[in-house]
DNA sequence: TTGTAAGCGTTATCAT
DNA sequence: ATGATAACGCTTACAA
């Protein structure tokens, strides 16, 4: 470790090492001739400041955590995408951390990055996180915190989310639009905040069409892939639905293996429709009808919220809604 | 920051500060009294260590970085799930990085590395790095490498990545058994490593069959895909393959809007082949035949070189290579 | 087995 | 405009 430090450069200029860190700084109180001398060897020297020092002295790690369910998605690659497009836009580090849809795996992350590691938290829930309180000591050491897509409604920070309600109402009108009488809706889990946002409008648009009551379908899933297959062919085989509304990315792709094996007709027999950011949907036989949801831009201002907060630059707690877009294709058509 | 310290500990237990620090570290200098003492004091004020205070003194950071060209694709994030994965198992935290396929980018995320925020970088080079002089600071400063997928030849460092050679002359050779004659080559930039040795497993294959000579077609793309589009439909009318081989994912793609857009059927006028990861192969339109790399695998395995160069447990600069699996489809038969 | 004290490389508070 | 010095919170010789 011969690296070259701010002592070394204030002894070869003949500088103090505070000069010659507020000339680095550039701070007023230095002549332009003493900054020019001091940036001149710093260039020549390749002189990196040691961030753990400034950090240590300053609390504050030029640093912010993100964390997923589930690292290779689609929706979240984007998300993390976008983060770290802005991140490093703002000379700021992102530490990736995956809880793998586990509520202890989550709060295990969040407990190991308490330590003043991060500057600040981006976070989406795991599909079993029920409760906000491994969040609380970031709160109460006013730690910023931005939710996205997933949220904790109970904690009041800001978040970013996409219009969960309003897509999947509109997405479920499309689909009575197209005669289904017999909608299915497939679950993540049992409390995930989009997931019951997009079930609620599910639901509502039934109710406008006199569909609700005893005609609703519901089935909670996992990420077990092999478990949701055979999940999904009893409840086809059972409730003959004449349409599914997959909830999420990958329980489309267990409906369509689902069809497949039950020898289903995707839009003839069943018509499918699914949030999903599958840039290659329209090429899947047959082209999938998804909402995709705005993961680039979300990731953004998730992003942008969060480092404002942390700079102060505002402390607002709203949350910013990004709409998604339905993409009509054929597994809704005839 | 009314943050718990050591200090504040060591006053609590009337102890020093260095015992505090050594019993929480399970030094063996220390009798298990004081330990369970410490311990239990620790765990009821909630104590987490500063970690730049622990960084600044020690000379490490506990955290990696992962240098890749693109996150949101499923190939890199499914590398990142594995290095995250072993990371957090071994008590590290990864830095993600995007160099967005750009020298320029790679080059200044490295630059920004090199102040010992990081005990060791994952790379894979972007389509546009030539040279790997801006990793030879940290091959001066013994800060270890590993290069994945994409390396850099005149690097002499550890490295993983999957048998592109082989499983590109393989899948060339299942192309020419299906009777293809004419089999283009898409390419991504001009000198990628892996790009190449699956240019050359290509190129050998065809020679093994005398197809070689003035038959071999090559296409040379980028990230734009806009313009790979209109390069291969011009290319396909251009030279009439009748079979295209992908050498990364979204090639695929293009190439089967490029289908789409001049009626060609596959696999009927026109076989498609390519190096990919979608999970949803199988329900494109027709099923991809993919070339599949270990990308979870090849993850977890450049985390754990990485991580034993940096405790010193192995100082190996060999090159592990697993293997990819070829899965046939229709895209490549009637 | 425990304590003392120096030091990691910065930044910030006082002086000058 | 610049310098001296303490402090950030931890680890580690060296003492005791």
């Amino acid at each position: 470790m011969n690296n070259i430090t701010l002592k070394k450069m204030a002894e070869l200029l003949g500088l103090s090492t505070a000069t010659v860190s507020r000339a680095l700084n550039d701070s007023y109180e230095i002549s332009q001739k003493t900054k020019d001398k001091v940036n001149a060897l710093a260039k020549e020297l390749n002189y990196e400041p040691n961030p753990f020092a400034s950090s240590l002295r300053q609390h504050k790690s030029k640093t912010i955590a993100l964390i997923i369910p589930e690292i290779s998605s689609i929706f979240f690659s984007q998300i993390t995408k976008g983060v770290e497009a802005i991140s490093n836009h703002k000379g700021y580090h992102v530490i990736i951390c995956c809880s793998n849809e586990s509520y202890d795996t989550e709060k295990n992350i969040v407990k190991h990055l308490i330590s003043g590691r991060v500057d600040g938290i981006l976070l989406s829930a795991s599909a079993n996180t029920f409760s906000s309180e491994h969040m609380d000591r970031f709160i109460e050491r006013k730690i910023p915190v931005v939710l996205f897509d997933r949220i904790l409604d109970r904690l009041n920070v800001a978040s970013v989310t996409s219009n969960d309600y309003e897509s999947s109402f509109s997405a479920t009108l499309h689909l009575i639009n197209k005669g289904c009488q017999k909608i299915a809706f497939l679950k993540l889990g049992s409390s995930l905040s989009n997931i019951e946002k997009r079930h609620k409008g599910y639901l509502d648009a039934l109710n406008q069409h006199k569909l609700n009551s005893n005609k609703s379908l519901a089935l909670e899933l996992s990420n077990d892939k092999k478990e949701n297959l055979e999940l999904i062919k009893i409840f086809i085989k059972t409730h003959q639905p004449d349409a599914i509304f997959a909830s999420v990315e990958h329980l489309a792709f267990s409906t369509y293996d689902a069809c497949k094996e039950l020898r289903l007709r995707i839009p003839t027999d069943i018509k499918v429709l699914a949030y999903s950011n599958l840039e290659i949907a329209r090429h899947l036989s047959p082209p999938l009808t998804t909402i995709v949801q705005p993961a680039y831009e979300m990731g953004k201002n998730a992003a942008i919220i969060l480092l404002n907060q942390i700079n102060k630059k505002s402390t607002d707690n709203g949350n910013i809604v990004i709409s998604s877009e339905l993409v009509l294709r054929e597994s809704t058509d005839f």
